[in-house]
DNA sequence: CACGGGATTATGGTATACCATAACATTAGA
DNA sequence: TCTAATGTTATGGTATACCATAATCCCGTG
């Protein structure tokens, strides 16, 4: 009887449908399926999510706190639209907390861990060549996860998760700058061969210094938007 | 006519049941008046805050997104308790940002704001006397909203506020530590004395130190726990 | 043709119903 | 008496109903 307990157990890792319409919703705003500022409506949500208006609420709720959304009083939600008042603030505080776990990574990380940074990279570098943004922006997102979780840090992998949930749109436009395919994905090799060498103090001035670059080509982009 | 036409205006600021309850729930999860880790049953909360299950619902995946509710699959959400493996990281991560907008406030703060900081390191004080350490929390926490808006870093204080609500009963509990009336008070006020003199590098020293003490405490407090 | 008013539809806010599973209580058997 | 099985209740997940308000459409008048 033993070998047919495993085929009997419940499988306790069954997700709600709210789980599964949440992360389903997640990413595709993070894919920019949406517009910024689009209208989220529960009822075309609910067709296309397959579930009740109960769960779309509720996942809505979710967003509306992971700042991906924004629910406007007496008119409902929407994507969230990048604040000008705060894209500087946001790209601040990215700037601190990369060079932070990009300082910790190129002290911790372990030959799995760079293997991995270092595929993320090949990946980016793939996206550009086909000019798939969003495979670039996927990768993108990868290669900085590989480095915070690396680094020992998910608090702030978390963090940084919410910031850019709030300028998704805008970090995705600003990859696809003319002579970002270059740039970006050379300076953040540099990050990653400043890790690979274990050199904290370059890792974390490479970090800040692609951060200064995206945030200069992430005001231009936003100022171009009136 | 044009007097009467503001009365005659519908009160768009009108909150929903909804957000009605969730800044009740929310203060009352943050004055700790629930334990970490107790039930929050959802009908229960109908009563208590006298709303339908549709709002509570709601409500809880809103807390659960700003991490101060922790939602168990199969078994219902509960007041988050602190992670040990989290702690650190969220104090270091409250150390740089307190201290990045302790350094900007020095070169920003206007008289107005530095006063606002003093009434509110004068209502810390007062309520170390009083015993009254829900008042401690509350006036520590204006003390350093005020600073983070004075220093223009408003997305910096969601974040901090963030954080801030996953540790709310270990930072309670620090608190009350004997003789930290005393050494709490004296650092903030170093932190104050920084800023009022806009000496940047100092506030930002001060900042830190307050907050690496702060970390001792909580670890100490958090290994009570088991 | 343009504008305003009224009617209709769409949409968000809220309450309630239903069901599956977890938790607890009770009963029966060893 | 203790343990296991069964029954009952509590609770979370999901769907649906109802209502108020916003948005849109249509018609009539100037």
């Amino acid at each position: 009887m033993d070998n047919n307990t495993e085929a009997l157990l419940v499988d306790r890792s069954a997700k709600t449908l709210r789980q599964l319409a949440l992360e389903k919703l997640r990413t595709a705003i993070l894919e920019l399926k949406f517009q910024p500022g689009e209208r989220l409506v529960e009822r075309s949500l609910c067709e296309r999510l397959g579930v009740s208006r109960s769960v779309v609420r509720e996942v809505l709720r979710h967003l509306e706190s992971e700042g991906l959304v924004e629910g406007i009083p007496g008119h409902g939600p929407a994507v969230a639209r990048p604040d000008p008042g705060k894209i500087t603030q946001i790209y601040e505080l990215r700037s601190i907390l990369e060079a932070m776990a990009a300082q910790y990574c190129a002290a911790q990380a372990t030959p799995a861990d760079i293997t991995r940074m270092r595929h993320a990279l090949a990946a980016v570098r793939a996206g550009y060549a086909a000019s798939d943004y969003a495979a670039v922006l996927a990768a993108t997102t990868l290669f900085y996860e590989t480095m915070f979780l690396a680094a020992g840090r998910d608090v702030a992998w978390d963090v940084v998760t919410s910031l850019n949930g709030r300028i998704t749109h805008l970090r995705a436009t600003t990859i696809a700058t003319p002579g970002r395919d270059k740039d970006g994905a050379a300076e953040m090799q540099a990050i990653l061969d400043a890790i690979e060498a274990h050199d904290g103090a370059a890792a974390h001035a490479a970090s800040a210094a692609h951060l200064h670059n995206a945030l200069q080509l992430a005001l231009v982009q936003a100022r171009k938007r009136g």
